[in-house]
DNA sequence: CTGCTTCTGCAATTTTGTTTCATGAGGCTC
DNA sequence: GAGCCTCATGAAACAAAATTGCAGAAGCAG
C-alpha cells in the first residue's frame, strides 16, 4: 500500500521553480522557453506541484509601509519553561495574534522569532505589554526594529 | 513642488490587495465582483500600485522542505563599522547571496536580521564561512535553527 | 512483442488580461 | 451658476494567456 507519496521533482520543475518564486506572473510560454518545454507541459508540471503541495501559496508581496503598516519588528522571545504543553500554548497565542506576521519555534538562545508588523510604537508597546510582559512564562524578549527590507522570498536554489 | 508623491489608497485598493496578498491568481473579474468595480479599474488599480512599489512583487510560495532545503536558520548580525558605504555593501552581498531568503536592516543589539534556507547544516556553515567569517566587518552573529514555522503572514490588516 | 502508463507537443478552445472609447462625476475658475 | 478641466469609471473590442483534447513517442512489465 502506499499513503501517496509525493512524486519527486526532476530538473524541469526545479528550473520552473526558480522563476516563479521570483515571478510568478511569468507566461507559461516564456517559462517553456526557459526550461525547453511546451507551455501546456509547463502548465501541468505547475498543476500538479500546487496540488502536492509544492506551490503553497502565490502571493502579491505589498509593501508595508504603503498600506499604514509601518514598522516591522523582529523579537527574539525566550521562555522559562520549555515544556511540551507550555511551548504549545505560547505557539496558540501567537498565531492568534494579527501582529505577528511570522511565528518560528527555534533552538539556541531564544526559543521564538517573531516577525510583527504594526502601524506605529504604540501598538507594539500595547502588543509587548499584553504578549511578554502580560504572560509570565516570558523570561526575556529582544526587540528588533525593522529599518529596511532587503529581501522577501524564495526557497529554491538557483 | 514635489517629487511625485505615492497617491493614498483608497478602501478599493486595499481591499485589492487584502485579496491579491493571499491569492494573487485570482481573476480580476473575481476581485471585481468582490469589491464592485469592473475589471478594467481593478486592472488599473493594480498597473498602478505595482509601478508605485506597493506590490513589490508577486511571487510562488514553495515549501522549502519538498525542494530538498529542509532548514530555516535564523542569523542576527552584528557588523563593527555602521557606515552609509559599509551597510550598503553588507546588503549587496547579502541580497547576492540566494541561500538568504529574507534580509532586514534593524536597529537594536543586532544590525542584520536574516532568514536563512538550507538542504543542510553543512552548507550553513559553509556559508557561515564565506559570509561571516570571510567578511571582516562582521563583528558577531548568532544562530537560531528554527524546528517549527506556526505562522508565515501577510501586511494588510484584515 | 503487446499492452499499459506517462509524458510530450500541437492545435483548438476558453478564459483572462489589456486597450479603446465615450460617459458622468467632481472640482475649479471666472 | 456656467463653463471647463481632469479623472475614474464601465462597456465593448481586442490581444494574450491558460486550459483542454488528442495523438504520438518513450519507458516498463508481463
Amino acid at each position: 500500500m502506499s499513503g501517496s507519496f509525493p512524486p519527486p521533482l526532476d530538473a524541469f520543475d526545479r528550473k520552473i521553480l526558480a522563476i516563479l518564486q521570483r515571478d510568478n506572473t511569468t507566461p507559461q510560454r516564456t517559462i517553456g522557453e526557459a526550461v525547453n518545454l511546451s507551455a501546456p507541459s509547463v502548465q501541468r508540471r505547475i498543476k500538479r506541484m500546487t496540488e502536492d503541495g509544492v506551490i503553497q501559496a502565490n502571493i502579491a508581496v505589498i509593501d508595508p509601509v504603503a498600506v499604514g503598516q509601518a514598522i516591522t519588528i523582529f523579537v527574539e522571545v525566550e521562555v522559562i519553561s520549555e515544556t511540551a504543553d507550555q511551548i504549545e500554548q505560547a505557539k496558540r497565542v501567537f498565531a492568534a495574534a494579527p501582529e505577528i506576521q511570522q511565528c518560528y519555534y527555534v533552538t539556541g538562545e531564544a526559543d521564538f522569532m517573531l516577525v510583527i508588523v504594526v502601524p506605529a510604537m504604540a501598538e507594539y508597546e500595547a502588543l509587548t505589554r499584553r504578549l511578554f510582559f502580560g504572560n509570565n512564562n516570558v523570561k526575556r524578549f529582544r526587540t528588533f526594529v525593522a529599518m529596511d527590507r532587503i529581501k522577501v522570498g524564495l526557497s529554491v536554489p538557483t
